[in-house]
DNA sequence: ACATATTATTGGCTAATAGCCACTATATAG
DNA sequence: CTATATAGTGGCTATTAGCCAATAATATGT
């Protein structure tokens, strides 16, 4: 019984390794651009189970360093890339029985996006990470569950690209209105209106002009160059692209 | 070293109880519209930590029995109310070093609606379980974090309303669209304009029209009554009502 | 210097849909 | 029969996405 002590005393006899307990790791999905590709980062695993094979970073929490989840999450991207990254967002947390061979497992699954360029000679230097263009992911031999994991991340980022900006963090700064068009549409998977994009981006206020640049290609009229304005971050459009929702 | 090893040789030794694991538990904000309020369900804890104080029904995992995440949460919710839910959905997942006295604790916060009807009487005869309407909670001791998670819950009900027709949930069946459109500004909080709302749930296709009923108030001109088409589940509005979004 | 190709940006129209609010329809209470 | 209450509609304006053609500004080739 425990009805009758207090809670210093209960918590004084309380001893979690008591009671048997999920393996809980966090998996993130880290987003890039890189040659009109939207490309993931994945890791070659080292280590049993499933070693040789692609997965998406990640492991376990760190119950003495780590502070909360989303720390544990920025701590393994840090490891594997060397950057703090602008944007991490909790996409899902999957768990049940059978998706790791040790037993029963929860993930917490987060979303990342990042310019290519800051971490790209990093990540060349690591050996077992490298980025994967998204189309060619289903050719590989990914660990766990992580080809399912993907797929929420990935439909989560279509989803939130269709009332966020989203994409500008995929952009290297500052960049076009055309550059963002294309980083929209790659997110997304569709294709854009022009006219409808620049009026809809425009009109939000969420872009600070800040120079001129050359075109795409070299040639051509030269374009305006935006920076996202610091509320741009938590504007929602009230209404949605194309018809880019996904059930 | 793991490196020559074959992965059931490493299977073979591997044992979970070797590693430091964070408690991982299931919380589930369950909400119904009672005498005109949102209501959430909230039970009386009867053990420490946090004895007496209210809290979101849930608990530990059962690695014996429950085969997935979403299944411990059906289980929970079963044991609470005795009925299975239509509409359980996960909302986030926080974890954290200090949010139980315990120890570096995760909870997976699902989400669920049901109408107030069916699980009334099961839980007016479970003493330490009750409804609670949503603007009194904050004069309640909650367990834990479970007052934020509630807000995590509250707000992904909201949004969630303004884009898809979840509020049929809290209703009973077969329901006029005056009720809906009750539950609709009872769960995003906000009024909404008669005609624009018909507008859009008719022209949407997703009720069935399935006879007359008596107005609300018993006087007044009877009113058309609806049950929700099997596919308005996944029916999402490409805009949403009012500006209800929040950031 | 000029013609041509190339990219950026704008103009102007149509269609869909939310906000507004007054009006009509059909019942009950007395 | 009249007043009142609730349900449902008509008809207008404003906003914004889709469409696509026109204009602007530059680089390159001759």
């Amino acid at each position: 019984m425990t009805s009758d002590i207090t809670e210093a005393q209960f918590l004084d006899q309380y001893n979690a390794k008591d009671y048997d307990s999920p393996l809980m790791t966090v998996d993130i999905a880290l987003f890039t651009l890189h040659e009109s590709t939207l490309q993931v980062l994945l890791v070659e695993r080292g280590d049993h189970p499933h070693k040789g094979r692609w997965a998406l970073p990640g492991g376990f929490i760190d119950l003495s360093s780590d502070t909360d989840l989303h720390g544990t999450a920025k701590r393994k991207l840090r490891e594997k890339t060397g950057v703090d990254v602008p944007l991490l967002e909790q996409v899902a947390t999957v768990g049940n029985a059978h998706r790791d061979p040790r037993g029963w497992s929860v993930t917490a699954l987060y979303m990342a996006l990042v310019s290519h360029a800051p971490t790209a000679e990093f990540i060349d230097s690591v050996a077992d990470a490298r980025w994967w263009p998204i189309d060619k992911i289903n050719t590989l031999p990914l660990a766990f569950d992580h080809a399912e994991l993907l797929r929420l991340a990935r439909e989560r980022l279509k989803n939130k690209t269709a009332y966020t900006v989203l994409p500008v963090h995929v952009l290297k700064q500052p960049f076009s209105l055309t550059q963002l068009q294309q980083a929209f549409e790659l997110l997304m998977d569709a294709k854009l209106e022009k006219k409808s994009f620049r009026r809809r981006i425009l009109n939000a206020e969420i872009l600070e002009e800040v120079g001129e640049g050359v075109p795409e290609g070299g040639r051509g009229r030269p374009t305006a160059l935006y920076l996202p304005a610091k509320h741009s971050e938590q504007h929602l459009f009230t209404r949605v692209f194309g018809d880019a929702t996904t059930p």
